[in-house]
DNA sequence: AAGCCGGGGAT
DNA sequence: ATCCCAGGCTT
């Protein structure tokens, strides 16, 4: 088989591009957000959004959740963030929840045109998202590239993921391939490709339509283990006061948890020796007004993207309710009608 | 350009 | 326990 070099550019570019468009013809992947019927602003932005960094598998059922409560944009147009935040309990990065909130009141307020450069300016919506969006609606071709795009270019064009220049490399490089027009279903078609056929970990090159492009695939490379970064270890301590069948929570309004609800929390000291454990434990053993039964429930933990938690729960029982205009009174009974992450939900499961 | 962001699911 | 996901934002 002979190698397919880019040398008269026009021509091997738009044999790249023709073979990428007619593999997805055939192979795309049936995902809802692609249906005719959600070929539109609203459905394609709340895909996306949800689609940053987090599995489609996982994406699917969020979707659907979400088009149930809100079927179009009108409906969705008086969304309140708690609504929204509900729906996102579970998906993680609640900041993008908040940044549609966001986002749904600029669109209440002036119309926008589905171009990269409009988009752009929206919160929650960078360059990938913008690019993806106008090029899925408006056939526009600025270079879509996610993590899918980045690693298929890198092996295809033997571009040192390790290097300083990578990301820049990878740039110039989908720059130079996306087509004038198609380039939705054109960079779609790279992500399944990614997502399906140039995995990670592991590769299927004999049913790959790029192989004939691909320096990985006809130099026989093997993938390279990526250098691993330990996560960062820390410590806390949460609070779960409880009034006969109430319990006490508060919203966050810090950057922890964006907006969902919690059980008091102490901040999170790094973990670099016993001392932090100590000096956490200390806080176990605090006083507090009211208490009629104090009790240690052990620990839950949780990973975070750049650190691993270990919370520790301390449960107060008391004889009398305080009122604090951070935070509310539920019952128990109630507390999945509220929005917690699934570091709250472990802790009240605890409980 | 690089590091951070306080998630989560699959394996 | 490890990997990495249709990234965005700040510095």
């Amino acid at each position: 088989m002979k190698y397919i070099k880019f040398n008269n550019f026009t021509k091997e570019k738009k044999l790249w591009v023709n073979r990428i468009i007619y593999w997805y013809d055939k192979n795309k992947r049936n995902l809802m957000w692609r249906k005719p019927e959600n070929q539109n602003f609203y459905s394609v932005w709340i895909s996306e959004i949800m689609l940053q960094q987090t599995n489609v598998q996982t994406v699917e059922k969020y979707f659907l959740a979400f088009k149930k409560k809100w079927p179009t944009f009108d409906s969705f147009l008086n969304a309140n963030l708690n609504d929204i935040l509900k729906i996102w309990q579970g998906l993680g990065y609640y900041q993008r929840a908040k940044n549609i909130y966001k986002t749904l009141q600029i669109l209440k307020k002036k119309k926008i045109k589905v171009t990269y450069n409009e988009l752009i300016k929206l919160p929650g919506i960078g360059d990938y998202s913008a690019a993806a969006i106008s090029a899925i609606l408006e056939d526009q071709n600025h270079a879509v590239v996610d993590g899918n795009i980045k690693r298929i270019l890198s092996r295809v064009f033997n571009i040192d993921s390790q290097s300083k220049k990578f990301t820049t490399q990878v740039y110039k490089k989908a720059k130079e391939l996306t087509p004038n027009s198609g380039n939705g279903d054109y960079c779609q078609a790279l992500m399944d490709i990614g997502a399906t056929i140039c995995k990670p970990k592991q590769v299927n090159c004999n049913i790959c339509p790029l192989k004939k492009f691909c320096d990985f695939f006809i130099t026989k490379k093997k993938i390279l283990r990526k250098k691993l970064v330990a996560k960062k270890k820390k410590v806390g301590v949460t609070f779960v006061y409880e009034f006969e069948n109430e319990i006490y929570v508060e919203k966050s309004e810090e950057a922890f948890l964006h907006g969902l609800m919690k059980f008091q929390t102490s901040d999170f000291l790094e973990y670099r020796s016993n001392y932090e454990y100590t000096k956490k434990k200390k806080l176990l053993d605090m006083k507090n007004n009211f208490v009629s039964k104090n009790s240690n429930l052990g620990f839950v933990e949780h990973h975070f993207t750049n650190f691993h938690l270990v919370l520790f729960i301390k449960k107060i029982e008391i004889y009398k309710k305080f009122y604090d205009p951070k935070g509310l009174w539920i019952f128990k009974k109630d507390f999945f009608n509220y929005p917690f992450s699934n570091l709250m939900i472990k802790v009240f499961k605890k409980i």
